[in-house]
DNA sequence: ATGAAAGCGCTAACAA
DNA sequence: TTGTTAGCGCTTTCAT
């Protein structure tokens, strides 16, 4: 590797010189500027971006913290938020929480080890919150996206409506002559519910029809695919079984639509099903998921832009909730 | 922040000693060791990992350049890598080629400025190779995973036998007694047909039966879900249509079901549809989907493995391909 | 068993 | 315009 003491003995400067030829700070004479930048090329020099890190004591990289990779939702958001730091000229260092919430907590921590400038958050479950909010001692500046809570947070964070993701859904369905309707939620790691605001819109929907949520109806199970067919096979077998199914994310809705097939009904004829994120799969299922959509580079934009501020020492406060709307596609239809 | 220094003034010792208790090397009393020990915990110290690189030479983070990060199988297969690279002591950083080369080039560049020890590369289409190749001159260690090529190669690389892929999906096709088979396969941005022995696989099949593959049922899209159905909706309105589509990735396969269920076709029963990668929502796609799968974490554990003899200075070389196989589902039925 | 000194590659005061 | 000096936080000889 060459360093600047290279080509600064090569050019017969000096290694502040060549630092400030390659800064552009300082003022340097055209000639040397000349002979400077054409060892710069000959000897292919690359600075040591460590080195420099060490001696302005910022990296230039946040870290993001990720749910779970292997949910399409958590996927795009991570390609979005590389996309957007680029352009705002930071690196993007991903982290994600492999479920055990030990090895989350090491990776957390390994993050701010390695210096990054800010952290992302791009996961509203609860014990994750703990774990950072631990973590968040350290006066790091921490960004908390799609922040699933009501009650105000002293972290920065960025919320969205879901109550009225929630209501929407139910709205929707109601709308559609349903009176019988599903929930599939999900809990985190510690037993809490994950997406108790987005049920708690759904149930405003509902009592504003004069209709309570029949706790035999709602369900939980992972925020997964998976997790979603497994809760609605239990909803589809039920005794007095729903028309509607609104599940609290996609992924999960995608795995009820599934189970509905292998038992045999058909979307939505027999029943109707909404999600909640607008992955881009949505559109591609057969048929096409009714969902409620996020506009996720308005949110994460903002994310970023707070994280910046922030890292820059500005006082920042989080912004109102971003609302959300819903998307009519071919998963829901009129009540059979 | 704490730094080595401050503890090493509380504790009444010097720097040396204090690095010392930390990394167990050296000898220290043991009254010493505990009361270093104390402070540490007291003031909360944390190694600063930039310094400590700074002075190894290492970081003990590998770069992973990831295709497209909208595309499950890269999600996946992301996932998988910081999974596996945790338990091997590695930390990842993940870079995706946003599509356009010349950021491509730029963040693999900036890579290797932060000094990643190694490089991981998931994606075996061709233009981004010729961007690694120029890379690679440095000499950083860099494997290169799902190779998609046939020529031997001298990069580090682990390749898949997709032409048995191919070969695969075409006798099961073949097998169902279709004779007329349409293939959806993409071409990169350099116009090359990054997924060419995919589809020579194929052929090899049906010419063992007599056939020849129709041509002008050989398209190409972007490989996405999107592209898929485009190009599928072409294939499908042909004058003499297939009844039977071979996606080389499961992400057209999926979109091809869908252009198939809004023209009215049925699968299996109008159509057969078989695609490759085997991602986690090839199982719940509404039939879930024929495909030819690929031992993920066998791949990429040997990857790692390589990356990481490679990084410690030793000589290896690239394995043989890795077999892939078929995995029969809901999407392929007898030849109408 | 402990410390002094040097240095990883770079930048930022301050002088000259 | 250029050079000198010092130091970011840590590790590593080499002395003591």
């Amino acid at each position: 590797m060459t360093t600047i003491y290279d080509i600064a003995k090569a050019a017969g400067v000096t290694a502040t010189t060549v630092s400030n030829v390659l800064s552009g700070k300082g003022s340097v004479g055209a000639a040397t500027k000349a002979r400077v930048l054409k060892y710069v090329q000959e000897l292919d020099y690359q600075p040591n971006l460590i080195a420099r890190s060490l001696i302005k004591g910022r990296t230039g990289v946040i870290g993001l913290v990720v749910g779970d990779m292997n949910n399409p939702f958590y996927a795009e958001t991570t390609a979005a938020v590389e996309r957007l730091a680029y352009t705002a000229g930071l690196r993007v260092f991903t982290t994600t929480f492999s479920g055990e919430d030990q090895v989350g907590q090491k990776l957390l921590e390994d993050l701010i080890l390695r210096q990054v400038d800010g952290i992302l958050v791009t996961s509203g479950s609860w014990s994750e919150q703990q774990t950072i909010r631990s973590v968040s001692a350290m006066q790091l500046p921490i960004v908390y996206c799609f922040w699933e809570g009501t009650q105000p947070t002293s972290l920065l964070s960025i919320a969205l409506d879901f109550k009225q993701g929630g209501f929407l859904a139910g709205q929707h369905l109601l709308s559609l002559g349903h009176r019988r309707v599903g929930v599939i939620t999900c809990f985190d790691s510690e037993g809490n519910d994950a997406h108790g605001i987005r049920v708690a819109g759904l149930q405003t929907a509902l009592s504003q029809h004069g209709l309570l949520l029949d706790s035999t109806l709602l369900l939980n199970g992972q925020s997964s695919m998976e997790g979603g067919k497994v809760a609605a096979y239990k909803l589809l077998t039920h005794p007095d079984p729903p028309t509607a199914i609104f599940a609290t994310t996609d992924a999960m809705a995608i795995g009820a639509m599934t189970a509905a097939w292998e038992l045999g009904l058909q979307i939505p004829r027999d029943l109707s099903v909404v999600g909640l994120d607008d992955i881009s799969l949505a559109k591609y299922v057969v048929p096409s998921l009714t969902t409620i959509t996020i506009d996720r580079v308005a949110v994460l934009s903002h994310a970023i832009k707070l994280l910046l501020d922030s890292i820059d020492g500005q006082q920042v406060t989080s912004p109102p909730p971003f609302s959300v709307s819903l998307v009519i596609r071919g998963s829901t239809g009129r009540c059979p």
